[in-house]
DNA sequence: TGTACATCAGTGAACGCGCGTTCACTGATGTAC
DNA sequence: TGTACATCAGTGAACGCGCGTTCACTGATGTAC
């Protein structure tokens, strides 16, 4: 007995097993594509090559184009948050010390091209599709949420709403470094990265902003 | 005698006149199909029938999709620097001045959700085609060199790759705001505007950073 | 352990459609004499 | 001012192609008895 209704003949892939282990090869290749070509030639047929199935199989685990995208970039912004979550929870470090080293491992982490490719691709992908545009921005949300929450916990005397909108900003200006770092919009150079972490820090350690 | 070979057939449209006004009619046709439909549906057909022409009409002024495509974000890119140039030449408030009223200025220009939307499908393309990158690079430069100069007139005192530095910063930090205040990432807030706007004057007046 | 059967996983052909591009064409506008 | 002609501006039909989707099919795997 499955999850489905009794009457539906519509092919159901395992949620678990190798079913999953299937559907997560096929994201892969999906991933792949969309990197190298780009979403106006995330064709299934292009998937399903670099997947090395057959049109029809990629249709068995995803039987519309829509279907596979959607996972896809669902894929891509849950993964994002779950590699975010380790970083922002070590508010280990005391709340006087200097957060250079803390910013750098979280810029570090932004670093790789691949994920800035697929982050332009979502935020282009919003203004037509208000499903990724709800997740993009719930994302978000998540994100200066758990920056608000670490800078809560370094910094005690900063009221709730100013933690919010320091750390809105921070996320602002990660994710226009990640342009400028990734060679979209500049490559990285050392004594601009000198400046945004200081930036960047002092976000976290200024009395006022 | 135009500025030809003599034995080419192929059609060139008068850079003047007629020509060019027709020629600026297609541009916003395309413009408003890449706004609203996406560069995946930037289509020959769609944007004639966006410009009320016919698609071998369209196909006089621009033979190929790509020399349309190239021409839209050309213009786009063009059109941007040139609104920035007044903004950031205004270097006239005297070297210790609050720059908050400027900055502010500068994000209002920003603004534009249709503009924000057309930088998105920049960053997405640049990964694409190479001509597109080179140009969105070059885009950057000027941009933040035009600041760095307007720094340059404030803060006599700073060394030129300092505020070539500081310069970078202040644009990623614009950058990723009109990610958060068009409604992509998020949607505008006084409080958040209130604390970008401080950070990105302290980065035009800050002693050290 | 063996058999019957349902479901799962994967195949392959065909469809209609919108696409970029090619090309021969026509009427309007300008220019030379 | 009039006429001949070249170029400009715009039309319309046709092409081959890759696309998403539909669907009937087959072999592999699991399960009930």
């Amino acid at each position: 007995m499955t999850d489905t209704p009794a009457g539906t003949p519509a092919p159901t892939p395992r949620a678990t097993g190798k079913g999953a282990r299937k559907r997560g090869e096929l994201l892969d290749a999906a991933e792949h594509v969309l990197l190298a070509s780009g979403y106006a030639d995330l064709s299934m047929r292009a998937v399903a090559t670099a997947a090395g199935v057959r049109l029809g199989h990629l249709q068995y685990y995803f039987p519309a184009r829509s279907d596979l995208v959607a996972a896809v970039l669902d894929r891509v912004l849950r993964r994002s948050l779950d590699r975010l979550e380790p970083l922002l929870a070590t508010a280990a470090d005391p709340a006087g010390a200097d957060p250079s080293a803390w910013v750098t491992a979280l810029l570090e982490d932004q670093d790789d091209p691949a994920l800035v490719r697929l982050f332009t691709e979502l935020w282009a992908l919003a203004a037509l599709d208000e499903t990724v545009a709800v997740a993009v921005r719930a994302f978000y949300t998540a994100y200066r949420d758990q920056v608000a929450a670490h800078l809560g916990g370094r910094r005690p005397d900063l009221p709730a709403d100013e933690c919010r909108a320091r750390a809105e900003v921070f996320v602002m200006l990660v994710e226009g470094a990640s342009l400028f770092r990734s060679g979209v919009a500049a490559h990285r150079s050392a004594r601009t990265d000198a400046t945004l972490i200081a930036t960047a820090a002092a976000l976290l350690t200024a009395r006022d902003r």
